[in-house]
DNA sequence: CGCATATTCAACCAAACAGTTGACCATTGT
DNA sequence: ACAATGGTCAACTGTTTGGTTGAATATGCG
């Protein structure tokens, strides 16, 4: 499997996108990832180790914790190929805000 | 489905990729798509079904044969959610969180 | 030590996916 | 009319995916 298919099969999951856009504000231990979303712990760590292996989180295990960071290379380099598509807008913040509404689990914003 | 998960998850083949990059050229009939592929016009006749599905391609019928063209439009709000990810440096990361935390109020989703 | 916490493993399941083949339209050319 | 071309549909197959549960493995704590 190729970088850009883990890459963007890893992207293609709502609940991953979530994980990742909770871990843009902090790194987070992998009990608390999973605990806005109303799946079993081992349905997140295995998301978590979807994400891994695209190289869209880094994993540290600390004592018993885990903590998961994000790591945008991978995301970037899949950027970098979409460019190639079309001239994009520059970032568009607003757009983003509101894909990120659209993301959140809905337990994750009460 | 949402459409970023119709978006990623097409993304997420080398087929389709392949595909779309065939496309950025010049628009062709899908016969002409599978021509280069060691498989079936039916599994490429697939393939082109998911990429229209995800907004990342157009089809038009003329006479017996099926245009397909390449429609960035996808592609360019996979690039927005994609860049608030890969955009930020270390440095910035702090402005981001600030960002987030002004533009995402928990009581602002409803 | 003995118990609680953090996380993964293993086995299983249902659904989705990527591919095949062969039959089936629809359109075009002779 | 008929044959060839362009493309999809239907049924089937093997593999992957996203989830479950319960047991297992570490680690930390009183």
């Amino acid at each position: 499997m190729n970088n850009l298919d883990a890459v963007f099969a890893a992207l293609a999951d709502p609940t991953r996108r979530a994980i990742l856009t909770m871990l843009l504000e902090d790194d987070m231990a992998v009990t608390d990832v999973a605990e806005p979303f109303e799946m079993s712990l081992a349905a997140i760590s295995k998301h978590l180790t979807v994400l891994a292996n695209a190289g869209l989180i880094a994993q540290e295990k600390r004592g018993r914790v885990k903590w998961c960071k994000l790591d945008p290379d991978a995301l970037r380099a899949a950027s970098v190929w979409m460019q190639g598509f079309g001239q994009f807008e520059p970032v568009n913040l607003d757009a983003f805000e509101r894909f990120l509404e659209a993301e959140l689990p809905d337990t994750a914003r009460d």
